[in-house]
Order: structure tokens, then sequence, then C-alpha cells
RNA sequence: GCGGAUGUGGCGGAAUUGGCAGACGCGCUGGUCUUAGGAGCCAGUGGGCAACCGUCCGGGUUCAAGUCCCGGCAUCCGCACCA
């Protein structure tokens, strides 16, 4: 026997799946399909992370055993690589994004590789690529023409000395990360996409798929779909303030209003505020905060008491007071809330805390001492009509009542935001339109794209923030495609989101010139059967690209309305020392290093069995070697293989085994499924030797898991062909029963015996048997109930 | 703050979803083989001498709770321009 070495195994194999592109989709549309995603990575110059092969091969065993199905698998892969960091990269270097990511793939490539994943590299997609963004610009063309892309005043971080615009992440603690300048918020003009007009369908089309729950329950919340009502109040000035809220039952108990700093009212009433300068200071301050720090619930409550406009409450006609203040934010709602401190916690707190009035409108708690939250049920109460209703009669008949004296309305809203879809940044796909002064903002034509990025050496943002395209004069001055007149291109360019929106689709017909990818294709392969990856994508990344999807299936782009049938989602690979990896703590782990070590198969092994697929875990190096270990002993069966058949006393165990990793694999328990093949292999040791049947039962359920070690060891016992021909085995219910089981005997729950019965026994025979055994201790003792459990226990309970 | 999750031996984690807590692996202890062992193989391994006690803490429901309910604590992820 050849001593198992995966330094010559697992190129050797890499290299025949690769000529021989046995994992390559066939084109063969007759067959049954399964589409099976991860996340393509963003290509960093820290290349692999270890938290990368753990998503890749816990779908590459599922990619794997569907091929051994009989499934035509595509199981794709490409590259998200447009972004931030190539940018800062080549503005810290003075090299080209474009050159930067292009060695990052290489490096990606080739550790990917090493991992043994059974990708369809023939169907690698690149968003930096203008074949691929091509069709990135034509989405937002069609979007733009479905009036889904617009431009919007919105606020952006301003850093004060780069006089640039910073992303949230470039932000810390209020400065600039590299200047340590103050940033503050600042409008720009924003390319915006009306992700809110597909709120609702976002919502309820999660019930057509088949997601694990929290990812359900996250965008759910995200999406935030609330039913209220929009109350008008009078104010001394004239103007109508309006309000969302979903306590419109509880009007009676408002005593104060709060604005948002950047209510556009506060502007219209600046002759009347006495104490305007203190609401521009309190505006000021107002812009240096993020909405975190904001909406802290534990901070100091902060707010200006507008001096010379009063609200009127539409209820009982009380004048009451108009502040504004920063927990109020001007992009949920209409800006504006009405305050009621007896019933909401932030609420009392200002209310304390400026002496406002607290009023009690649900019974059941004391106002004055503690705002009283619990009050979805319990009566109303100092409520005018409504005083002695339930919380939802309340609701149906102000409702009714504002709609009646045209004050107000029922309402649905949605905490989700348009998406800001504008980047001033060099290394992103540019927006495909031009700014006509005659015919104002006009899309390319289709016949333009790609509209490529130009190649340019000075990435910096010019002094007012724009993209440093907005200095590219010859790229940027082009004529109108309406008029024909001068006209500019759209400097800014989009957000790495983009491209991530919509790879999925590409995977189906990368190379297609004509359209996104061909009809044909998109039928026979939408929707992925299975997205697996990160947590922290179920919010931004998931909601954009259903989003988008939804889009194209209503311009029939798509033949499907979502474009995921099933997600599931990996927990992160903490460092050893149980947070999170990061190169400044020194806990990194390179995958490479454990490849060299190891081997891949083990290193595979390791990350499926490290713990539960969907949760944290730390990484641990001394565990790794129990796997290698393993490994180790497959290879080492060779010696001892004799005898063609399966053997009778073996049966059960083989079978059960097969049962548990088809099982728990469908459910990516693959540390439970390698459990339950390290335990068939000890009973296979136990018994001394293996037969070749078993032997090939053994390497195909270890396949998907440990790849290159079993071709291997198939190929050296010739067990005929490769196990990538051979067919995933089926268990028998019937060879799977065991003939006695060992039950617990206990008495008022605490266990006094063990004993093994048939598995078949009556429930009388049972209970017999084991209060035979348990006889002294239920002596002389009233029997009160007795319970069998089959298979499991006894209990018999006394007095 | 808001939203989502997690908490079990010395360690990573199992537990058929209310039914024998600790599968499997690491580590550790002892043995064996060996010129040698940080290799292999065999045995043991939650705590306690024991009755018993043990799944973050405090209550509760139940014949039975790691699992269900109420209240706390701690940790992790996301929060819209990082990807």
């Amino acid at each position: 026997m050849q001593p198992y070495n995966p330094k010559h195994i697992e190129p050797k194999w890499q290299a025949r799946w690769e000529e021989s592109g046995v994992f390559h989709a066939k084109q063969d549309f007759s067959l049954p399909k399964f589409f099976a995603l991860i996340e393509f990575p963003y290509p960093s110059a820290q290349g692999l992370h270890v938290g990368h092969p753990r998503s890749y091969t816990g779908m590459d065993i599922i990619a794997r055993k569907r091929r051994l199905q009989g499934y035509n698998v595509m199981y794709p892969i490409g590259w998200d690589a447009f972004g931030l960091p190539a940018e800062n990269y080549a503005m810290k270097h003075g090299v080209h994004p474009g050159e930067v990511t292009a060695q990052n793939i290489a490096t990606f490539t080739k550790q990917l590789k090493a991992l043994g994943f059974s990708f369809d590299w023939s169907r690698e997609v690149d968003t930096t690529d203008p074949g691929y963004y091509r069709w990135t610009q034509w989405i937002f063309l069609q979007m733009f023409k479905a009036g889904l892309a617009y431009k919007k005043e919105m606020p952006v971080n301003w850093c004060t000395s780069c006089k640039c615009v910073l992303a949230n992440e470039e932000v810390v603690q209020g400065e600039c990360e590299r200047c340590h300048s103050d940033v503050v918020q600042k409008n720009k003009s924003q390319w915006m996409l009306k992700i809110t007009e597909y709120a609702q369908r976002l919502n309820d089309d999660l019930d057509l798929v088949d997601f694990i729950d929290r990812v359900k329950v996250q965008q759910r919340n995200w999406i935030g779909r609330s039913t209220g009502a929009q109350v008008k109040f009078a104010t001394t000035a004239g103007d109508v303030l309006e309000v969302y809220t979903t306590r419109q039952d509880t009007l009676w108990g408002v005593t104060y209003m709060v604005l948002s700093p950047e209510h556009p009212l506060l502007d219209k009433w600046q002759d009347r505020l006495t104490n305007f300068d203190e609401i521009l200071a309190y505006k000021a301050d107002a812009s240096k905060k993020s909405e975190f720090e904001r909406t802290e619930l534990n901070k100091d409550k902060t707010g200006v008491l507008l001096q010379g406009v009063r609200a009127i409450n539409p209820v009982n006609g009380e004048e009451i007071p108009i502040f504004i203040s920063d927990y109020v934010l001007i992009s949920y709602g209409t800006g504006a809330i009405m305050a009621v401190p007896g019933h909401d916690a932030r609420d009392w707190e200002f209310a304390r805390a400026y002496d406002l009035p607290i009023v009690e409108v649900v019974a059941g708690g004391n106002v004055q001492e503690a705002p009283f939250l619990d009050c979805n049920t319990g009566a109303l109460v100092n409520s005018g009509f409504i005083t002695g209703m339930s919380v939802e009669e309340g609701k149906a008949a102000i409702t009714s009542w504002l709609v009646e004296q045209e004050l107000g309305s029922a309402k649905v809203n949605f905490k989700l935001r348009d998406w800001v879809f504008a980047r001033q940044r060099y290394w992103g796909e540019p927006v495909p339109i031009v700014h006509c002064d005659k015919c104002g903002m006009v899309a390319l034509p289709e016949s333009e794209l790609p509209l490529v990025l130009p190649h340019i050496e000075k990435y910096e943002q010019t002094e007012d923030g724009q993209s440093p395209l907005a200095l590219q004069t010859e790229w940027l001055n082009t004529t109108c495609p309406t008029c024909h007149g001068p006209a500019v291109r759209e400097s800014d360019t989009m957000p790495q989101w983009a491209g991530s929106s919509w790879y999925f689709l590409r995977y189906c017909d990368p190379q297609n010139e004509t359209a996104l990818a061909s009809q044909e294709a998109l039928d026979y392969w939408m929707p992925v059967d299975w997205y697996n990856g990160g947590m922290e994508h179920t919010t931004l990344h998931l909601l954009y690209s259903r989003f988008w999807h939804k889009f194209l299936y209503d311009v029939k782009a798509v033949p499907c309305p979502e474009p995921y049938q099933k997600r599931t989602s990996q927990g992160m690979i903490l460092g050893e020392d149980g947070v999170k990896m990061s190169k400044s703590r020194g806990n990194v782990v390179n995958p490479d290093d454990i490849i060299n070590q190891y081997g891949s198969d083990t290193m595979r092994l390791y990350e499926m069995f490290l713990g539960d697929f969907e949760k944290t875990a730390p990484w641990n190096s001394a565990a790794i070697k129990g796997c290698r270990r393993f490994l180790e002993r497959i290879w080492s069966l060779q010696d001892n293989m004799q005898g063609t058949a399966m053997r009778a006393e073996l049966e059960g165990e083989f079978h059960r085994t097969i049962r548990k990793v088809s099982q728990d694999t469908e459910q990516l328990k693959h540390n439970t499924a390698i459990a339950a093949l390290m335990s068939l292999l000890n009973v296979i040791t136990e018994s001394g030797s293996i037969t070749r049947d078993e032997m090939k039962l053994l390497l195909i359920l270890t396949n998907p898991f440990a790849p290159h070690m079993t071709e291997e060891l198939w190929e050296i016992l010739a067990l005929g062909g490769c196990v990538t021909d051979q067919t995933w085995p089926q268990h028998d219910e019937a060879k799977c029963v065991e003939a006695t089981v060992e039950i617990a005997v206990q008495v008022n729950g605490k266990i006094k015996a063990r004993l093994n019965i048939a598995a078949d026994c009556t429930q009388e025979d049972a209970l017999a048997v084991a209060k035979a055994e348990i006889a002294q201790d239920i002596a002389g003792k009233t029997i009160v109930k007795e319970l069998y459990v089959p298979g499991r226990l006894v209990n018999i309970v006394v007095k």
C-alpha cells in the first residue's frame, strides 16, 4: 500500500476533472436539472478566507450528490469584481483597479481549484467584463424607461477635508477613516431605484419560496410593512402637519409632536419661529450624527421646542407643542411623529426630560411611573367617543371618523426605502444616461451598450465630490441621442450591488451577445434550486436581487417571479479565539496552509465537521487531524479487502448510514452525516475487513465530502470506472430496523434501570418486564400511572 | 436603538423536535507494539467515595424539560455608500 499522499492525489484528480469536463452542466434540456448556487466571491487582495470554502463545500456536497442521483447539475462560479477596495488600493499604489482585480481573480481561481469544488468553470462570469456589464446597464435602462430609476437629493457622508463622498464604512465615529476630519451629511442629487414600488410583492412572495425561517423573518422585518393611518394635524401657522401612526387609537394621548430636524416645514416657518437660530444649530449638530447614534434609546434625549408654531390635536382641539429631535428620521413615514408618552418608551423619556404631560389612554399601567407598553389589548380610556372600546375597535372607529372629517386615512407603510443607486466612484458600471440641456436625461440607445468604463490613471473625486469620470472630458462630452446636440454623460457609477443582482441569470447562458441569456436556457435552468450564502446578505443582496428579478419578470425577460426557490445560510467561522477573523487581531487562518499541511479533502471534511453548518463556529486547528485520521483509516482498508458481497451482519449498519447521510446532507447537517460515516467505519474496522461491495458503498457515500481520496482508492482497487459514474445508493427501510432496543425504566421520571427488549414488544409486555426489573423501587407504593414510549422508555409513576 | 441568532463536559459539537444528556471527533489517562514516538492499535474518560448532582441565571408547566412558557444575563451578525 502506498501511503496516503494528498499532494499527489489531489492535483491529479483536479487535472482529470478539468480535462474531462465532468462537472460541466450538460446542454441537454430534457434531463432533470439542478441549479446549485453560492454567492460569487468578491476577489479581495487578501485571497480566499476559510469562510468561503465553508459555503462552497456545503453546496459542493449537494451538487456532487445530485449528479450521482442523475440530475443535470449546474454549479457555477464567477467574480463580483467591482467595488471600493480595488479602487482604494489603486489610489494608494497607482495600479489600475482592473489590473488588481485580474491578479486577485487569478489567486482566487488557483485557491478554489485546489479545493476540488465541482464548479462548472466554463460558465465563469466577471461583473467587470464589458460583455457582462453591458447587460447590467441594459437592465438599468429598462428600469429607467419604466420610471423606476429617478434622481433625488439625498444626504451623503461628506469629508470636509478630503472633499469627497465617503461610504458608510469609511466613516468611523463621525470621522473620516483616512484623515480623521469631521464628516457631515451633505445633500447630493443621486440616482435612486424605486424598490418601494415592489415592497408589497417582495413581502408577499416570500410565501412562494422555501427560505429558512430566519431569512424570511429578517426580510419581512426589513421591508417592515405596517398598517395604520395618516393623520393631519392643523398648526397655528396654517400649514397641515401629517404624521403616520400605527396607533391612531391613542390620539387622545398625544401631548406633543416631534419633527425630524430635516423636515421641510421648518424652512417655511422661518419667519414665525422666534428661536430659528437655535433650530439651525440643532440641525447642524444632527447632520453630524449617524442614524444609529440618533435612534439609540439610551442616549440623552435632545430636542428644541419650536417657539412660534403649535399644532392642534384633531380629536380634542387642544394646542400642543412641536419639537424637533434627531431621533425622528426624515426617511421613515412623513418625517414627523405624534408623541404618546403614556405608551411609548422614547416618547415617555422625552416627555419626562421636557416636563410634558403624560396621558393614559390604554388602561392597565401607571403611566406617571413608567410607560405602559403592553397596550395592544386592554380597554381605551380618556379617549372621547372611543373610550371603553378595545384597541382594534378603537383603531377602526377612529379611522372611519378621520376619513369622514377629512382629517386622515388608513395607510399601509413600509420601512423599506428606495435604493440609492449612485456612487461617486470610478470602479463601477457607468450609468448609461446622457444629460442634454434640451432633452433632459436621455437613455443611451441599447445599440451603444456596453458603455465602456474609460481607462484612467487618477481615481480621486473632483473638488465638489463627483466621480473621477467627471474629469474625463473626452469620454464625458457626447451628443444627445435624441436631438444630436451637445450633451454630457452621467459620471456616477453603479454600486457593487448592481452586478450581483442578476449574475445567476448570466450563468444560464454566459456567452450570449443578444440577450442577458436565451429564453430557452432561462426556461430550463431558472429558478435557482438552492442558493446558499451568508446571513449578512439577507437583507440587502437578497432583497435587491429579488427586486431586480421581479422587475425582469414584469418585462418578460425571465420566466419566474422569484429567482431562488430555496435559500439556506452558513454560519461564520470565527478565529481560534472565538472572535471574527481579522488581520489586526492576527487570528486569520489561511486555507492554503491547511491544504498544504493536510490536503484539501481533510480541509473540506474538517470545515463540514467543525459544527452545525448554519451556526457560527470557532476554528480549531487541533481538531483537524481527526478528519485526516478518518481519511487515512479508510485509505488503509485497501489492505483488508476480502470477499465480494455485503455481509449480512453489516447490512443494517450500512442501510442506516445511507439513510442518515442522505437525510442529513439534505438539511446541510454535514457534521452529523460525517459522524455517521465515522461510526460506520468504526463498525467495519471492528469486523476486521471489508468486502468489495461494502467498499464501493463506503466510497460513494464519502465521495461528496472527500472527492479526491475516494476516486483514487476506487481506481487503485479497480472498482470500475470512476465514482462520478456511480449512482447514489438508496436505503431499504426494512433493513434499517434493529431487532432489539434498549429502553430506560423510570420511576417518577428517574432512571432506575435499562433493559433490552424486542423492538416490536407490546406495551403490556414491556410494562410487565419493566415492573419486574424495578420491583424493589415500587414495592409498597401505589401505581398512579404507567407510560410506555416504544423504543424509548417506561415510566412508572408511584405515590 | 431596531431586526435576527446563539449559550450543553477540558474543547468542537450530538440529542429522532417533550422521552436514556454528552453520538462523532479533539484532548487527556493507562496499556501495547517499537531502537525510538508528537505514528499505529487496545481500553477508559461530565462531576461526586456515595446517595445523588449536572445543558447561561431565576421562576413555571409536565409522569417526563437542553427542548415548551414567563423574567433576566452574556455573546455574535446585520442596519441601507464594505462586500
